[in-house]
RNA sequence: GGGUCGUUAGCUCAGCCCGGUAGAGCAUCGGACUUUUAAUCCGUUGGUCCACGGUUCAAAUCCGUGACGACCCA
C-alpha cells in the first residue's frame, strides 16, 4: 500500500510515525515548554576565543534550541547542526554521553526543532560545538527541507514559500535585516530631528497625491466605493496644516499597474514633511540621510550596485532636467545654457521627435498643453515637459551616481509650489541612483487657489481617460484654505532604497511575500 | 500588452536536436562506521515528465493551444 503513494507523502507518512513513537516516549513531538538559557550566537561568541585545550572538562551547561539543518551519524557518535535565529551550531552527540537516548536520533530528521543541553567543547578540526548529553523534540517536522547543497534557487518557490528561502539561503536572509534596519535609522534619523511618526487611512475617498491609478473596493455597510490610497502625500500636509510641523509615514501605497523586477503592486514609502524648509534644505537633509544609511548598511561611503561602484562621499550631482538633455544630445555649453532657459517649445519638440518611449509621446504632450502661443510661461512648461519625455526615455537609467535632477516643469507637478523666480518650473528634485528614482521631493504648493487650478488640469485628463491623473480633492482644498505653512515634503520608495542598498537587481527580493499570480 | 527562455522524483538537474521500458546527485528508508564539515561505503524507495489536443504503430521528446514562472521591452 504504503508503495504506491506519493514520495512527500510517504514521508509525511514516516515523519508523523516517528511523533507517534515520540508520544510514545513521554515526550510531545509539539510540545512547549524548553526555555533556552542561550542564543546559538551567543554561545557561539562567549567560547570564541576558547581552545580545544580550554574547553576540556569544561562544565559549563546550557540549554539551547533549534532546527536540524545537518545530520551526520558516525555509528556511536554524530555530528547534527543546528540553526537558531539564522546561526549554526554544530552538535556533537555521542552514544557514551547520551547512554540509551541514542537511539531515538533516529526519531529526528531534518528540518525539526530541538532543545539539547550540553556543555561547550571543540572538536578535532576546531570547530566550537555543543557536547549534548540530552535532547527532546520540540517540533517535529513532516516536510522535507530543500536540497542540502544547491539550496532552494527555484526563484517562483522562493517567493511563494519565503518561508524555506529563509531557513536555506543566507543572503536572502540578510536583505531583511539589512531592510529592517534601513528603516529603523531612517526613523532615528527623523525622530532626531524632530519629526513624528504617524498613521493615515489607507481607505480613501479618493486616491491622490500621486499620478497612478488606484485599486478600488467597497465598504458595505456605508455602500461606499473607496480606493486604496496610492501615496500619503495629501494626508501629511492636512497634518502639517493642523500644526504637527514635522510629520512622516512610512506606509504601504498600492497602485494598480504591471509588475516588474521595479513594479510590485503594494510597496513602502516615507513621506516626510517639514514646515518652514524648502526643497534645498531637504537636498541637504538627503545627502545627509543617504550618508548615514550607506555607512551604515556598508560602514563606508562608497557601495556596489550592479557592475557599478556608487560613491556617497562627494556631494551629489545637482543638474537640471535640460542640461542633461542638452549634454545628452551633443550641444556646446552655449546652448545648453540656453536649452536651461528656453521657452522655445518647438526647439524642445525637436529634439525629442524619435527620443521618446513612444514615437507620438510628444504629440500627446502637445494636445495635453493646449494652445501656449503668446504665452511665455505655458511656453516653457511644454517645452520642459517635452524634454523631461526625453530624459525618462534616454537619460535616466544612466544616472548611476547620485544626482539630483531640478528644473521641473509645472505640468508633470501637480502639488509642487511654482519657482518664484520662474513661474513654469517648480521647487523640486528627484534623486537618482544606479539608474533608478529613489526620492521625489518638492516645496509643497500651499496656494490654494493655484492647487485648485492643477487640480482641476489632472481633471480635464482623467475625464479624456487617463486613468493616472488625479481627482479634485475639496477636502484638501478645504484644509490649504485653512492655511498650510511654507512646508517642503521627500517621499523615498523604502523598496528601491533597500534595492540600491543591499544591490538587488529585482524589487521581489527586498520584499518578503512579492505578489505573485494567484495558483 | 509584446518578445525570448523555462516547467521532468521532496530539492538541484540530465534526457528532448535525431520519437522506441523514466535517469543522476542530494533527501528518504535499511545496513556499516566514536571527530564529521556537501562525511564516506553498501543497498532501497520514490514520477499525472505543467495541462489539454494533434501527428505517429509508438510522444518527456515533434506540432498546436492554454496555464504558470523568469528575463528583456512597453
Amino acid at each position: 500500500m504504503l508503495e504506491r503513494i506519493m514520495t512527500e507523502q510517504r514521508m509525511m507518512h514516516e515523519r508523523l510515525e516517528k511523533a507517534a513513537q515520540f508520544k510514545e516516549l513521554g515526550q510531545n513531538p509539539y510540545g512547549n515548554s524548553f526555555k533556552p538559557s542561550i542564543s546559538a550566537a551567543e554561545f557561539l561568541a562567549k567560547y570564541a576565543d576558547k581552545s580545544r585545550e580550554d574547553l576540556m572538562g569544561n562544565s559549563d551547561s546550557f540549554m539551547l534550541a533549534g532546527r536540524i539543518v545537518a545530520a551526520r551519524t558516525m555509528g556511536k557518535a554524530a555530528f547534527y547542526r543546528i540553526q537558531d535565529a539564522g546561526t549554526q551550531l554544530q552538535l556533537f552527540m555521542s552514544q557514551e554521553a547520551l547512554g540509551a537516548s541514542y537511539e531515538q536520533l533516529k526519531l529526528l530528521d531534518m528540518g525539526d526543532f530541538i532543545g539539547v543541553t550540553g556543555t561547550p567543547m571543540r572538536t578535532k578540526t576546531g570547530e566550537l560545538s555543543l557536547h549534548v548529553n540530552g535532547f527532546q523534540i520540540l517540533t517535529k517536522s513532516l516536510r522535507p527541507l530543500p536540497e542540502k547543497y544547491h539550496g532552494l534557487s527555484n526563484v517562483e518557490q522562493r517567493y511563494r514559500q519565503r518561508y524555506l528561502d529563509l531557513i536555506v539561503n543566507d543572503p536572502a536572509r540578510a536583505i531583511f535585516t539589512t531592510r529592517s534596519k534601513i528603516i529603523r535609522e531612517i526613523q532615528a534619523f527623523l525622530d532626531a530631528r524632530g519629526f513624528m511618526e504617524v498613521e493615515t487611512p489607507i481607505l480613501s475617498d479618493i486616491a491622490g497625491g500621486a499620478t497612478a491609478r488606484p485599486f478600488m473596493t467597497h465598504h458595505n455597510a456605508l455602500d461606499e466605493d473607496l480606493s486604496l490610497r496610492i501615496a500619503t502625500e495629501l494626508h501629511l500636509k492636512r497634518l502639517v496644516v493642523g500644526g504637527f510641523e514635522r510629520v512622516y509615514e512610512i506606509g504601504r501605497l498600492f497602485r494598480n499597474e504591471g509588475v516588474s523586477t521595479r513594479h510590485n503592486p503594494e510597496f513602502t514609502t516615507i513621506e516626510f514633511y517639514q514646515a518652514y524648509a524648502t526643497y534645498e534644505d531637504l537636498m541637504a537633509l538627503t545627502e545627509e540621510l543617504f550618508r548615514r544609511l550607506v555607512q551604515a548598511v556598508h560602514g563606508k561611503l562608497t557601495m556596489p550596485y550592479g557592475e557599478h561602484e556608487l560613491d556617497f562621499s562627494k556631494p551629489f550631482r545637482r543638474v537640471s532636467i535640460a542640461r542633461l538633455v542638452g549634454e545628452h544630445v551633443g550641444l556646446p555649453e552655449g546652448k545648453i545654457v540656453e536649452l536651461e532657459q528656453t521657452q522655445d517649445f518647438k526647439w524642445a519638440l525637436e529634439i525629442a521627435l524619435g527620443r521618446t518611449v513612444t514615437p507620438d509621446t510628444p504629440k500627446l504632450i502637445l494636445k495635453e498643453h493646449g494652445d501656449v502661443s503668446g504665452d511665455a510661461v505655458k511656453s516653457r512648461n511644454l517645452a520642459l515637459h517635452l524634454l523631461y519625455a526625453v530624459f525618462e526615455h534616454e537619460i535616466e537609467s544612466s544616472l548611476i551616481q547620485p544626482t539630483f535632477l531640478l528644473d521641473f516643469p509645472v505640468a508633470v507637478s501637480p502639488l509642487a509650489r511654482r519657482r518664484d523666480s520662474d513661474l513654469a518650473v517648480v521647487d523640486r528634485f528627484e534623486l537618482f541612483c544606479a539608474g533608478m528614482e529613489v526620492s521625489n521631493a518638492f516645496s509643497e504648493l500651499n496656494d490654494p487657489a493655484d492647487q485648485r487650478g492643477r487640480f482641476e488640469e489632472q481633471a480635464k485628463l482623467k475625464a479624456a481617460g487617463n486613468h493616472e491623473a488625479q481627482e479634485v480633492d475639496e477636502d484638501f482644498l478645504t484644509a490649504l484654505e485653512v492655511g498650510m505653512p511654507p512646508t517642503a515634503g521627500q517621499g523615498i520608495g523604502i523598496d528601491r532604497l533597500v534595492m540600491l542598498l543591499t544591490n538587488s537587481p529585482s524589487i521581489r527580493e527586498v520584499i518578503l511575500f512579492p505578489k505573485m499570480r494567484a495558483k
